[in-house]
DNA sequence: TTTGCTGCAAAGGCTTTGCACGGAT
DNA sequence: ATCCGTGCAAAGCCTTTGCAGCAAA
């Protein structure tokens, strides 16, 4: 529901739109870095496209998901002493991170948008991007699971 | 106004409660870190140290910074292509970050604390801290400043 | 005196870069 | 046929770690 859910067709013509080409590679790891939900890591995108194209290299996952970002189609997450995220939800939601398992959820929020517009403007303050984070423990490893 | 102001005395004492020493170079790292409003980085923090005590490393900048981050007096916030910068002030505000002077302002806002506390609770989700930034351009660099 | 801390240098992890070959247009 | 992109390896950056000397308790 919150990712960004595009074809191949739409990623070959936003490739080629912005004047890439659109080898094989960048196919692979656009679609998993733009239909995945789970906020991969390049290492982690890495491990799905290989299993698809096995000569793939961990350097082009970079680049390519270099040219995502500039180009706005996902935002990356640093962390501290861990591997950055990706989320191809650009939109302002909040995630909610658990620290014990590590998963990113996307969570919509009407008031939270409101916030974030109206604190910009009472600050005076021209809005590009945002990140909106909860840290803690998730409902499924809270009860146990882990 | 929002960062917390620490004297050296308490500062002290919060070392030593937790079993540390109260080395000089701690006090003087945990000064800047803790007084410090502009969220600095870890090199800035060696910079401005090393001013009052120049055989300093950084390496001890780095643990003294992880001993803070530990007992939850500093919030690390990592970025793409920057350094960490450390921030103080670790209850629910937003992050105001300017991306073409890089400055860090806090923004205190009731409905950005109620949102948090909401949306965890709806999420059945164990809220044990969070980050919120806004990027874009801050108001003197929009007024031409940079 | 004892223990933990410092500073140095080296190592480490993740990410980026340089370059020659190969594939997309 | 051209030129961009790939894959490899090396380099880079920030951060962490190991260790011997040193300072705090």
């Amino acid at each position: 529901m919150s990712s960004s859910q595009k074809s191949d067709a739409v990623i070959i013509e936003i490739l080629r739109k912005k004047g890439y080409k659109a080898t094989t590679q960048r196919i692979a790891i656009c679609r998993f870095a733009l239909q995945s939900r789970d906020h991969p890591s390049a290492q982690s995108i890495y491990d799905e496209v290989r299993r698809v194209h096995p000569t793939v290299s961990l350097a082009t996952v970079y680049k390519t998901l270099q040219i995502l970002k500039e180009h706005g189609l996902v935002q990356e997450l640093d962390f501290p002493e861990s591997q950055a995220r990706f989320d191809s939800y650009v939109e302002p939601h909040i995630n909610l991170i658990c620290q014990l398992c590590g998963n990113i959820q996307d969570f919509d929020d009407k008031a939270a948008r409101e916030m974030v517009e109206r604190v910009a403007t009472k600050a005076e303050f021209t809005r590009k991007g945002q990140r909106l984070d909860i840290y803690g423990v998730c409902k499924t490893c809270h009860n146990g699971n882990k």
